[in-house]
DNA sequence: AAATAGTTTAACCAAATGGTTAATGCAAAC
DNA sequence: GTTTGCATTAACCATTTGGTTAAACTATTT
């Protein structure tokens, strides 16, 4: 299983990028990470900015999507809303820094969004409206309803410092705590539909 | 209104470490920005750490509170709710690049929140509690509640470069649909409590 | 007015950092 | 086996950056 040296970098990149951020990340890091020398980065990228841009569409293009598959199943509303929490619990569980690196990213270089596709949220918030229609969810704004709903999927992960610290729980505890998450955004989100879709 | 040496380093600090955080931020800049010479700051503050950290305990302890004053005043718990969500979305519209700062420093650094006082959330929490018992709001963990509440309303300032861009908004299509961010919070939580308490 | 003590500045410094370069290694092509 | 061209490295460079220092300024005290 030989690793590509430009498969090595990649690899070493996004473990300094994410957890040091842009202006924390040193080139040195991710050579020594990657166990080569600092000048094969410049090699393979010209420069630091450069790797970082890759390392970040990389990121986050295959952050967002995925849930497309969810939507396109047979499938009730309920269900494919408990779908779409649980793919982005089951990331976020796995990639716990990953989003508060993307969005500070972005704020401290909003420019980076325009090469990013933007047409995804498209068929998640046609599925919303869809539902709403067809009176399956109350009478919601859908966009707006949309951000609630990444919000208390995401909120806990990207607050996890403060968050864990202000409940007052140990690193374990709050790893307990989020795996009861998906339940209890499941009870909110049930309450916003008409019929109780109770199993 | 004479200005402290101080007190101006202290608003032009606040002003670059926000935009540009721990690592982006330049000494340079801000004594720039101070209008003041450089070897002041460490006059003043030790070095960039100690600076960084004044400034950030500083906002932090402005930031999380401030909702103590709506839970003691005699309202129903969904005007309560209400204030609550409010004064967050109205801190928030002030100072939007201030959650996701925040909260990413603490990600770099975890152990300033060591310094910051963990009772904070304890009033919320018993208050959620509470209304819970009281059988105001159906039966939710009242931790996962307050996430679930802080969420929708931090998330989409948090989330700003992102959610504009994917949801096709421009700048100002955004701040008009953060403004009608409050009522859909609201209609949200209505459905969590018991009793509909429509005015 | 001279001494004192706090404040402010220009000039300087050492370390770190992104990036370059010239030489070397090395495998395939000839 | 030698040439060719990519891959890799050690050494080096210019700039930036946090931080220091010694001198100058300023106002209050004596």
């Amino acid at each position: 299983m030989e690793v590509s040296t430009e498969e090595k970098i990649i690899q070493a990149a996004e473990k300094i990028f994410v957890r040091d951020g842009f202006d924390g990340a040193r080139m040195q890091d991710i050579a020594n990470e990657a166990e080569i020398n600092k000048a094969l980065l410049h090699y393979y990228f010209r420069s630091k900015e450069k790797l970082f841009e890759h390392i970040l569409q990389r990121k986050m293009k295959d952050f967002i999507p995925r849930i497309q598959a969810v939507l396109r199943k047979e499938m009730s509303v309920m269900d494919k809303l408990e779908g779409i929490v649980d793919g982005y619990l089951r990331m976020l569980s796995q990639n716990p820094r990953l989003p508060i690196f993307l969005l500070y990213s972005t704020y401290r270089n909003p420019a980076i969004m325009q090469h990013m596709p933007h047409e995804i949220f498209r068929d998640l918030i046609a599925f919303i409206d869809d539902a709403i229609q067809k009176k399956q969810l109350k009478k919601l704004d859908p966009s707006q309803f949309l951000l609630s709903l990444l919000g208390m999927c995401f909120f806990p992960f990207v607050a996890w410092p403060v968050a864990s610290h202000m409940l007052e729980k140990s690193e374990s505890e709050y790893v307990a705590f989020l795996k009861g998450r998906k339940v209890e955004i499941m009870k909110v989100i049930r309450e916003l539909a008409y019929e109780t879709d109770s199993s």
